[in-house]
DNA sequence: GTCTATACATAGATAGAC
DNA sequence: GTCTATCTATGTATAGAC
Protein backbone atom coordinates (compact mmCIF):
# COMPACT_ATOMS: atom_id res chain seq x y z
CA UNK A 1 0.00 0.00 0.00
CA UNK A 2 2.30 2.88 -1.18
CA UNK A 3 -0.14 5.44 0.50
CA UNK A 4 -0.06 4.44 3.68
CA UNK A 5 3.71 3.80 3.55
CA UNK A 6 3.45 7.68 2.60
CA UNK A 7 1.63 8.76 5.14
CA UNK A 8 4.32 6.90 7.82
CA UNK A 9 6.85 9.56 6.18
CA UNK A 10 4.66 12.29 6.34
CA UNK A 11 4.48 11.73 10.15
CA UNK A 12 8.36 10.99 10.70
CA UNK A 13 9.23 13.92 8.75
CA UNK A 14 6.74 16.06 8.83
CA UNK A 15 4.08 17.76 6.30
CA UNK A 16 4.34 16.55 2.49
CA UNK A 17 2.32 19.51 1.30
CA UNK A 18 3.97 20.47 -1.37
CA UNK A 19 3.62 24.12 -3.00
CA UNK A 20 0.35 22.69 -5.66
CA UNK A 21 -1.36 21.58 -1.79
CA UNK A 22 -1.12 18.32 -3.39
CA UNK A 23 0.07 15.70 -0.75
CA UNK A 24 2.23 13.05 -3.40
CA UNK A 25 5.26 10.53 -2.01
CA UNK A 26 8.58 12.06 -1.56
CA UNK A 27 10.92 10.38 -4.04
CA UNK A 28 14.35 9.12 -2.21
CA UNK A 29 16.49 12.22 -2.28
CA UNK A 30 13.53 14.77 -1.66
CA UNK A 31 13.09 12.02 1.44
CA UNK A 32 16.55 12.10 1.73
CA UNK A 33 17.23 15.56 2.00
CA UNK A 34 14.20 16.27 4.00
CA UNK A 35 15.41 14.46 6.35
CA UNK A 36 19.35 15.79 6.69
CA UNK A 37 17.76 19.01 7.41
CA UNK A 38 15.77 17.92 9.91
CA UNK A 39 18.89 16.53 11.62
CA UNK A 40 21.05 19.06 11.10
CA UNK A 41 18.51 21.76 12.15
CA UNK A 42 18.00 19.46 15.21
CA UNK A 43 21.42 18.94 15.62
CA UNK A 44 22.22 23.01 15.50
CA UNK A 45 19.94 23.59 18.43
CA UNK A 46 21.31 20.93 20.47
CA UNK A 47 24.67 22.23 20.03
CA UNK A 48 24.12 25.56 20.60
CA UNK A 49 22.64 24.99 23.69
CA UNK A 50 24.07 22.56 25.52
CA UNK A 51 27.88 22.35 23.54
CA UNK A 52 29.56 19.67 21.90
CA UNK A 53 29.48 17.03 24.43
CA UNK A 54 26.72 17.17 26.51
CA UNK A 55 24.86 17.03 23.20
CA UNK A 56 24.01 13.21 22.05
CA UNK A 57 23.12 11.71 18.97
CA UNK A 58 20.33 10.02 20.19
CA UNK A 59 19.16 13.48 21.66
CA UNK A 60 19.52 14.79 18.17
CA UNK A 61 17.62 11.73 17.02
CA UNK A 62 14.82 12.85 18.82
CA UNK A 63 14.21 15.84 18.09
CA UNK A 64 13.97 15.45 14.50
CA UNK A 65 11.92 12.76 15.05
CA UNK A 66 14.21 10.17 13.33
CA UNK A 67 15.90 6.98 14.36
CA UNK A 68 19.96 7.35 15.78
CA UNK A 69 20.97 5.29 13.31
CA UNK A 70 19.38 7.51 10.73
CA UNK A 71 21.98 10.34 11.77
CA UNK A 72 24.98 7.67 11.53
CA UNK A 73 23.97 7.11 8.27
CA UNK A 74 23.37 10.74 7.09
CA UNK A 75 26.20 12.41 8.88
CA UNK A 76 28.93 9.85 9.44
CA UNK A 77 30.01 10.76 13.18
CA UNK A 78 29.54 12.89 15.19
CA UNK A 79 32.53 15.30 14.68
CA UNK A 80 31.27 15.71 11.20
CA UNK A 81 27.99 16.49 12.61
CA UNK A 82 29.25 19.07 14.44
CA UNK A 83 31.06 20.56 11.25
CA UNK A 84 28.46 20.49 9.45
CA UNK A 85 25.90 22.29 11.82
CA UNK A 86 28.74 25.31 11.91
CA UNK A 87 28.98 24.89 7.85
CA UNK A 88 26.56 26.87 5.46
CA UNK A 89 27.51 29.99 7.44
CA UNK A 90 24.56 32.57 5.55
CA UNK A 91 26.79 34.81 3.77
CA UNK A 92 29.40 35.71 5.80
CA UNK A 93 29.64 39.20 4.61
CA UNK A 94 32.93 41.00 4.16
CA UNK A 95 34.18 44.14 5.10
CA UNK A 96 32.74 47.07 2.99
CA UNK A 97 35.45 49.50 2.36
CA UNK A 98 35.36 52.72 4.58
CA UNK A 99 33.70 55.81 3.78
CA UNK A 100 36.17 58.49 2.77
CA UNK A 101 35.16 61.15 5.04
CA UNK A 102 35.67 59.22 8.42
CA UNK A 103 38.34 58.95 11.04
CA UNK A 104 40.99 56.15 11.14
CA UNK A 105 38.89 55.11 14.44
CA UNK A 106 35.00 55.91 13.36
CA UNK A 107 36.29 53.51 10.69
CA UNK A 108 37.55 50.79 12.90
CA UNK A 109 34.40 51.26 15.18
CA UNK A 110 32.42 50.77 12.24
CA UNK A 111 34.05 48.15 10.45
CA UNK A 112 33.52 46.04 13.82
CA UNK A 113 30.04 47.34 13.93
CA UNK A 114 29.49 45.50 10.73
CA UNK A 115 31.11 42.22 11.62
CA UNK A 116 29.45 42.42 14.75
CA UNK A 117 27.16 44.87 15.44
CA UNK A 118 24.89 43.39 13.42
CA UNK A 119 25.01 40.30 15.23
CA UNK A 120 24.42 41.57 18.35
CA UNK A 121 20.82 41.19 17.79
CA UNK A 122 20.29 38.66 15.59
CA UNK A 123 23.58 36.24 15.71
CA UNK A 124 23.58 33.40 13.15
CA UNK A 125 22.94 29.64 14.63
CA UNK A 126 26.49 28.49 13.59
CA UNK A 127 28.04 31.53 15.55
CA UNK A 128 26.15 30.52 18.12
CA UNK A 129 27.49 26.69 18.19
CA UNK A 130 30.87 27.49 17.69
CA UNK A 131 30.78 29.49 20.40
CA UNK A 132 29.11 27.54 23.39
CA UNK A 133 31.74 25.21 22.84
CA UNK A 134 34.93 27.04 22.37
CA UNK A 135 36.08 26.41 25.48
CA UNK A 136 35.76 22.64 26.01
CA UNK A 137 35.94 21.33 22.54
CA UNK A 138 39.62 21.25 20.85
CA UNK A 139 38.42 21.94 17.39
CA UNK A 140 36.03 24.57 18.37
CA UNK A 141 38.85 25.80 20.15
CA UNK A 142 40.87 26.41 17.51
CA UNK A 143 38.60 27.54 15.18
CA UNK A 144 37.75 30.15 17.01
CA UNK A 145 41.49 31.05 17.98
CA UNK A 146 41.63 31.27 13.92
CA UNK A 147 38.92 33.23 13.24
CA UNK A 148 39.93 35.86 16.24
CA UNK A 149 43.66 35.76 15.02
CA UNK A 150 42.28 36.58 11.31
CA UNK A 151 39.70 39.83 12.56
CA UNK A 152 42.42 41.33 14.12
CA UNK A 153 44.84 40.98 11.62
CA UNK A 154 42.41 42.49 9.41
CA UNK A 155 41.74 46.02 11.80
CA UNK A 156 45.42 45.66 12.30
CA UNK A 157 46.32 46.47 9.04
CA UNK A 158 44.39 49.70 9.42
CA UNK A 159 45.79 51.11 12.39
CA UNK A 160 48.47 52.97 13.32
CA UNK A 161 51.23 52.44 16.39
CA UNK A 162 53.18 50.50 18.26
CA UNK A 163 50.73 48.40 20.35
CA UNK A 164 48.10 48.15 17.24
CA UNK A 165 48.39 44.27 17.14
CA UNK A 166 47.35 44.16 20.88
CA UNK A 167 44.51 46.93 20.68
CA UNK A 168 43.11 45.38 17.65
CA UNK A 169 43.17 42.32 19.36
CA UNK A 170 41.46 44.21 22.68
CA UNK A 171 39.23 45.09 20.11
CA UNK A 172 37.83 42.07 18.96
CA UNK A 173 37.92 40.26 22.00
CA UNK A 174 35.63 42.94 23.72
CA UNK A 175 33.08 42.37 21.02
CA UNK A 176 33.33 38.68 21.77
CA UNK A 177 32.71 39.56 25.54
CA UNK A 178 29.88 41.03 24.66
CA UNK A 179 28.24 38.30 22.29
CA UNK A 180 29.16 35.79 24.63
CA UNK A 181 27.78 37.85 27.61
CA UNK A 182 24.49 38.65 25.65
CA UNK A 183 23.87 35.01 24.20
CA UNK A 184 25.53 32.67 25.69
CA UNK A 185 25.87 33.78 29.17
CA UNK A 186 22.72 35.87 28.62
CA UNK A 187 23.19 38.32 31.43
CA UNK A 188 20.26 39.80 31.83
CA UNK A 189 21.67 43.57 31.98
CA UNK A 190 22.36 42.68 27.93
CA UNK A 191 19.78 40.83 26.85
CA UNK A 192 17.43 43.19 27.92
CA UNK A 193 19.22 46.05 26.04
CA UNK A 194 18.33 47.13 22.57
CA UNK A 195 21.61 46.22 20.32
CA UNK A 196 21.57 49.97 19.67
CA UNK A 197 22.10 50.78 23.26
CA UNK A 198 24.88 48.25 23.72
CA UNK A 199 26.56 49.88 20.42
CA UNK A 200 26.07 53.29 21.90
CA UNK A 201 27.56 52.76 24.89
CA UNK A 202 30.45 50.75 23.82
CA UNK A 203 31.60 52.83 20.75
CA UNK A 204 33.78 55.26 22.48
CA UNK A 205 35.09 52.11 24.33
CA UNK A 206 36.18 51.12 20.49
CA UNK A 207 37.43 54.19 19.22
CA UNK A 208 39.46 54.60 22.31
CA UNK A 209 40.88 51.05 21.37
CA UNK A 210 41.22 52.21 17.69
CA UNK A 211 43.86 55.41 18.08
CA UNK A 212 47.19 54.94 18.39
CA UNK B 1 56.15 -3.98 58.80
CA UNK B 2 54.94 -1.03 59.42
CA UNK B 3 57.95 0.33 57.81
CA UNK B 4 57.38 -1.31 54.73
CA UNK B 5 53.64 -0.42 54.70
CA UNK B 6 54.66 3.58 55.17
CA UNK B 7 57.29 3.18 52.03
CA UNK B 8 54.36 2.25 50.41
CA UNK B 9 51.99 4.75 51.44
CA UNK B 10 54.87 7.23 50.80
CA UNK B 11 55.29 6.42 46.77
CA UNK B 12 51.74 6.45 46.28
CA UNK B 13 51.49 10.45 47.80
CA UNK B 14 54.99 11.38 47.43
CA UNK B 15 57.69 12.31 50.06
CA UNK B 16 57.57 11.24 53.33
CA UNK B 17 60.49 13.83 54.56
CA UNK B 18 59.40 16.59 57.55
CA UNK B 19 60.72 19.34 58.34
CA UNK B 20 63.04 17.80 60.29
CA UNK B 21 64.56 15.89 57.22
CA UNK B 22 63.31 12.37 58.97
CA UNK B 23 60.87 10.14 57.57
CA UNK B 24 59.01 8.95 59.47
CA UNK B 25 54.72 7.07 59.32
CA UNK B 26 51.84 9.30 58.63
CA UNK B 27 49.06 9.34 61.37
CA UNK B 28 45.81 8.17 59.46
CA UNK B 29 45.23 12.38 59.57
CA UNK B 30 47.62 13.08 57.81
CA UNK B 31 47.77 10.29 55.30
CA UNK B 32 43.83 11.41 54.90
CA UNK B 33 44.90 15.51 53.95
CA UNK B 34 47.18 14.40 52.15
CA UNK B 35 45.68 12.15 49.62
CA UNK B 36 42.89 14.79 49.13
CA UNK B 37 45.14 17.56 48.53
CA UNK B 38 47.17 15.29 46.00
CA UNK B 39 43.47 14.53 44.35
CA UNK B 40 42.28 18.44 45.03
CA UNK B 41 45.49 19.90 43.15
CA UNK B 42 45.10 16.95 40.30
CA UNK B 43 41.23 17.61 39.98
CA UNK B 44 42.01 21.52 39.56
CA UNK B 45 44.36 21.02 36.84
CA UNK B 46 42.33 18.88 34.50
CA UNK B 47 39.39 20.69 35.29
CA UNK B 48 40.69 23.47 34.52
CA UNK B 49 42.70 22.58 30.81
CA UNK B 50 39.65 20.08 29.68
CA UNK B 51 36.48 21.51 31.62
CA UNK B 52 34.16 19.56 33.18
CA UNK B 53 32.44 17.02 31.45
CA UNK B 54 35.49 15.88 29.62
CA UNK B 55 37.40 15.77 33.32
CA UNK B 56 37.25 11.96 34.57
CA UNK B 57 37.07 10.96 37.98
CA UNK B 58 39.56 8.12 36.56
CA UNK B 59 41.54 10.53 35.07
CA UNK B 60 42.44 13.06 38.30
CA UNK B 61 43.31 9.54 40.46
CA UNK B 62 45.54 8.45 37.79
CA UNK B 63 46.84 12.02 38.13
CA UNK B 64 46.37 12.16 41.81
CA UNK B 65 48.35 8.69 41.96
CA UNK B 66 45.87 7.00 44.01
CA UNK B 67 42.69 4.55 42.73
CA UNK B 68 39.25 6.37 41.62
CA UNK B 69 37.60 4.69 44.33
CA UNK B 70 39.45 7.30 47.02
CA UNK B 71 38.25 9.89 44.93
CA UNK B 72 34.77 8.47 45.21
CA UNK B 73 35.53 7.65 49.20
CA UNK B 74 36.77 11.57 49.99
CA UNK B 75 34.18 13.75 47.77
CA UNK B 76 31.44 11.81 47.24
CA UNK B 77 30.97 12.61 43.46
CA UNK B 78 32.18 14.47 40.59
CA UNK B 79 29.97 17.57 41.10
CA UNK B 80 31.29 18.06 44.89
CA UNK B 81 34.82 17.26 43.52
CA UNK B 82 34.29 20.38 41.23
CA UNK B 83 32.85 22.68 43.81
CA UNK B 84 35.37 21.51 46.34
CA UNK B 85 37.97 22.57 42.94
CA UNK B 86 36.46 26.06 42.76
CA UNK B 87 36.32 26.86 46.84
CA UNK B 88 39.39 27.82 48.96
CA UNK B 89 39.37 30.90 46.71
CA UNK B 90 42.77 32.81 48.08
CA UNK B 91 41.87 36.07 49.52
CA UNK B 92 39.41 37.19 47.34
CA UNK B 93 40.60 40.49 48.07
CA UNK B 94 37.61 43.19 48.66
CA UNK B 95 37.94 46.43 46.51
CA UNK B 96 39.69 49.29 48.52
CA UNK B 97 38.26 52.35 49.05
CA UNK B 98 39.04 55.22 46.30
CA UNK B 99 42.00 57.56 46.64
CA UNK B 100 40.88 60.70 47.12
CA UNK B 101 42.62 62.34 44.49
CA UNK B 102 41.15 60.10 41.81
CA UNK B 103 38.33 60.82 39.12
CA UNK B 104 35.22 58.83 38.99
CA UNK B 105 36.58 57.07 35.79
CA UNK B 106 39.96 56.81 37.22
CA UNK B 107 38.79 55.27 40.09
CA UNK B 108 36.51 53.03 37.84
CA UNK B 109 39.22 51.89 36.15
CA UNK B 110 41.47 51.54 39.07
CA UNK B 111 38.57 49.21 40.71
CA UNK B 112 38.61 46.73 37.98
CA UNK B 113 42.41 46.64 37.78
CA UNK B 114 42.17 45.73 41.14
CA UNK B 115 39.70 42.96 40.75
CA UNK B 116 40.98 41.90 37.49
CA UNK B 117 44.28 43.49 36.52
CA UNK B 118 46.45 41.54 39.53
CA UNK B 119 45.21 38.66 37.94
CA UNK B 120 45.79 38.99 34.21
CA UNK B 121 49.46 37.52 34.85
CA UNK B 122 48.91 35.31 37.18
CA UNK B 123 45.30 34.07 37.86
CA UNK B 124 44.25 31.68 40.54
CA UNK B 125 43.35 28.01 39.43
CA UNK B 126 39.64 28.69 40.61
CA UNK B 127 38.85 31.24 38.83
CA UNK B 128 40.14 29.75 35.92
CA UNK B 129 38.12 26.20 36.70
CA UNK B 130 35.35 28.13 36.33
CA UNK B 131 35.87 30.19 33.41
CA UNK B 132 36.58 27.24 31.33
CA UNK B 133 33.40 25.35 32.60
CA UNK B 134 31.07 28.66 32.45
CA UNK B 135 29.73 27.68 28.74
CA UNK B 136 29.15 23.93 29.17
CA UNK B 137 28.01 23.36 32.62
CA UNK B 138 24.74 25.09 34.02
CA UNK B 139 25.80 25.26 37.44
CA UNK B 140 29.12 27.01 36.42
CA UNK B 141 27.45 29.26 34.03
CA UNK B 142 25.07 30.22 36.82
CA UNK B 143 27.61 30.95 39.36
CA UNK B 144 29.80 33.04 36.37
CA UNK B 145 26.24 35.09 35.69
CA UNK B 146 25.88 35.96 39.41
CA UNK B 147 29.74 36.85 40.25
CA UNK B 148 29.61 39.22 36.77
CA UNK B 149 26.26 40.45 38.25
CA UNK B 150 27.39 41.46 41.63
CA UNK B 151 30.54 42.78 40.28
CA UNK B 152 28.76 45.21 37.54
CA UNK B 153 26.43 46.25 40.78
CA UNK B 154 29.39 47.32 42.64
CA UNK B 155 30.55 49.57 39.80
CA UNK B 156 27.64 50.66 39.02
CA UNK B 157 27.19 52.12 42.89
CA UNK B 158 30.03 54.41 41.73
CA UNK B 159 28.49 55.22 38.70
CA UNK B 160 26.87 57.95 36.98
CA UNK B 161 24.40 58.60 33.93
CA UNK B 162 21.13 56.82 32.63
CA UNK B 163 23.06 53.73 31.09
CA UNK B 164 25.25 53.15 34.04
CA UNK B 165 24.48 49.39 34.31
CA UNK B 166 24.66 48.71 30.99
CA UNK B 167 28.31 50.27 30.66
CA UNK B 168 29.26 48.78 33.85
CA UNK B 169 28.44 45.32 32.93
CA UNK B 170 30.25 46.02 29.44
CA UNK B 171 32.96 46.55 31.59
CA UNK B 172 33.11 43.84 33.25
CA UNK B 173 32.43 42.12 30.32
CA UNK B 174 35.91 43.36 28.53
CA UNK B 175 37.68 42.06 31.31
CA UNK B 176 36.48 38.80 31.04
CA UNK B 177 36.71 38.80 27.91
CA UNK B 178 40.58 39.95 28.34
CA UNK B 179 40.86 37.15 30.34
CA UNK B 180 39.41 34.54 28.57
CA UNK B 181 41.81 35.32 25.42
CA UNK B 182 44.73 35.00 27.83
CA UNK B 183 44.43 32.45 29.92
CA UNK B 184 41.71 30.37 28.57
CA UNK B 185 41.98 30.76 24.93
CA UNK B 186 45.14 31.59 24.60
CA UNK B 187 45.57 33.81 21.95
CA UNK B 188 48.87 34.45 20.97
CA UNK B 189 48.89 37.97 20.98
CA UNK B 190 47.60 38.45 24.67
CA UNK B 191 50.09 35.76 26.12
CA UNK B 192 53.15 37.60 24.45
CA UNK B 193 51.96 40.75 26.17
CA UNK B 194 52.89 41.53 29.46
CA UNK B 195 50.33 42.53 31.74
CA UNK B 196 51.18 46.11 32.07
CA UNK B 197 51.13 46.42 28.42
CA UNK B 198 47.65 45.08 28.25
CA UNK B 199 46.43 47.36 31.14
CA UNK B 200 47.65 50.64 29.14
CA UNK B 201 46.33 49.45 26.16
CA UNK B 202 42.94 48.63 27.56
CA UNK B 203 42.45 51.51 30.32
CA UNK B 204 41.34 53.93 28.03
CA UNK B 205 38.81 51.69 26.64
CA UNK B 206 37.73 51.26 30.55
CA UNK B 207 37.62 55.19 30.90
CA UNK B 208 35.12 55.79 28.29
CA UNK B 209 33.03 53.43 29.62
CA UNK B 210 33.31 54.49 33.47
CA UNK B 211 31.96 58.20 31.68
CA UNK B 212 28.50 58.51 31.75
C1' DG C 1 42.86 4.61 54.49
C1' DT C 2 43.39 2.47 50.39
C1' DC C 3 42.56 -0.55 46.61
C1' DT C 4 40.04 -4.36 43.69
C1' DA C 5 36.13 -5.65 41.59
C1' DT C 6 32.05 -4.65 39.81
C1' DA C 7 27.35 -2.77 39.21
C1' DC C 8 24.93 0.23 36.36
C1' DA C 9 24.07 3.78 32.93
C1' DT C 10 24.89 5.83 28.72
C1' DA C 11 27.62 7.02 25.04
C1' DG C 12 29.13 6.40 19.81
C1' DA C 13 29.14 3.39 16.25
C1' DT C 14 27.94 -0.91 13.32
C1' DA C 15 25.17 -4.76 11.00
C1' DG C 16 21.37 -6.24 9.10
C1' DA C 17 16.14 -6.61 8.74
C1' DC C 18 12.38 -4.27 6.66
C1' DG D 1 15.76 5.17 3.37
C1' DT D 2 14.71 3.94 7.75
C1' DC D 3 14.64 1.38 11.92
C1' DT D 4 15.89 -2.57 15.42
C1' DA D 5 19.26 -4.71 17.76
C1' DT D 6 23.63 -4.91 19.36
C1' DC D 7 28.71 -4.24 20.03
C1' DT D 8 32.09 -1.90 22.46
C1' DA D 9 33.93 1.61 25.17
C1' DT D 10 33.81 4.58 28.95
C1' DG D 11 31.82 6.93 32.57
C1' DT D 12 30.07 7.41 37.68
C1' DA D 13 29.33 5.18 41.62
C1' DT D 14 29.26 1.32 45.10
C1' DA D 15 30.59 -2.92 48.01
C1' DG D 16 33.75 -5.19 50.18
C1' DA D 17 38.61 -7.14 50.75
C1' DC D 18 42.98 -5.81 52.56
Amino acid sequence: MRSGSSVNACRAKGSCLYSDGVSRPMTRTERRRHSQTRILTAARTLFQSKGYDRTTIRAVAAAAGVDPGLVMQHFGSKKELFRRSLADDPAQAPLADAEADLSPAEHLTAALFEQYGMKLGDIPENTLVLLRSMLTYPEATEKVRRNLAEQATRLTSEMTGDDRELRATLAVITMLGIILGRHVLELDVLTASAPEEIMDAIRPCLEALAEA
